[in-house]
DNA sequence: CGGCATGTTGCGCA
DNA sequence: TTGCGCAACATGCC
């Protein structure tokens, strides 16, 4: 699920149902999640308090309460936020509740994470996680003369330098994958050799990749087997010249793209 | 059984 | 110091 358009929809959700809500009661009782952390300490912190903000910064959420603590949530590979009754058990496997009430009414938002490669932590302050981040291409934008300067004073792969949390927040494999080849800029072309207009192609590119996983193209999207360009698609025809689609690894991740529309610079 | 998976981190080697 | 590659983490699905 999460790349940056997935989270920022579970932080819409959040948003929804516990702004402004009191914790009357919190559980994880994972504690392979709570990366530092305890049970006992999730549960202290937590209870009793009010939620005053739901912030997204790249793949992280945060949680502000009103005794200036935060709960920051980052969803790894599974992880999902959801609500149901209090006294409903969900199906699949849970691994943090919190029960609120809000305008008088109680409900229960859990934490589903099936791989655990997710993380809660609760902390005083701010964590480094966070304040590392690099630029949200959501929250802040991207401006192409930013990212020129990032990419032209790197050498490595342009996939690997979008992937970069430190540089640009959110971006994943998936949202990289297309938007390079939306921008048709080969991934294994180093950074500083990008030409300007490579640039500018790939601010438009992410921009694109991101609105189209934002809408939500949501009923058949199970069936569907997801509708990227061309992601997961090795083998298959490019969707723009029906070249054969070749895939490379490129910092450790599968790399998708088209020999001959995706231009490779040196 | 082996291979693969939307993420991150840490280690070892240029 | 920078830049990689790669294994590991925990789990499910082909």
């Amino acid at each position: 699920m999460p790349e940056l358009p997935d989270v920022e929809k579970a932080r819409r959700d959040l948003d929804g149902w516990l702004l402004g809500a009191k914790i009357a009661a919190a559980r994880c009782e994972d504690g392979y999640l709570l990366r530092p952390g305890s049970a006992p300490a999730f549960a202290r912190s937590l209870t009793g308090r009010t939620v005053e903000s739901v912030d997204r910064r790249g793949k992280w959420l945060r949680l502000g309460l009103d005794d200036g603590g935060r709960l920051f949530s980052h969803l790894g590979m599974t992880g999902e936020w959801v609500t149901l009754a209090t006294d409903v058990r969900s199906q699949r496997a849970e691994r943090a509740r919190l029960d609120v009430v809000r305008r008088g009414r109680a409900s229960s938002v859990r934490y589903l994470d099936t791989r655990r490669f997710g993380r809660l932590v609760v902390a005083k302050d701010e964590i480094a996680e966070w304040t590392s981040l690099g630029r949200d291409p959501l929250a802040d934008g991207i401006e192409a003369s930013w990212l020129r300067e990032e990419l032209t004073r790197r050498g490595r792969a342009v996939k690997d330098i979008l992937m970069d949390q430190s540089v640009m927040a959110g971006i994943g494999n998936i949202l990289a994958t297309e938007a390079l080849w939306i921008a048709r800029v080969d991934p294994r072309s180093p950074g500083r050799a990008l030409h300007a207009r490579d640039v500018t192609g790939l601010v438009r590119g992410l921009r694109r990749a991101i609105d189209r996983e934002l809408q939500d193209h949501g009923p058949r999207r199970a069936e569907g087997e997801g509708d990227f360009f061309v992601y997961g698609r090795a083998g298959e025809p490019c969707p723009r010249d029906g070249t054969r689609l070749t895939s490379v690894t490129i910092g450790g991740r599968t790399s998708v793209f088209c020999p001959t529309c995706q231009v490779r610079r040196r």
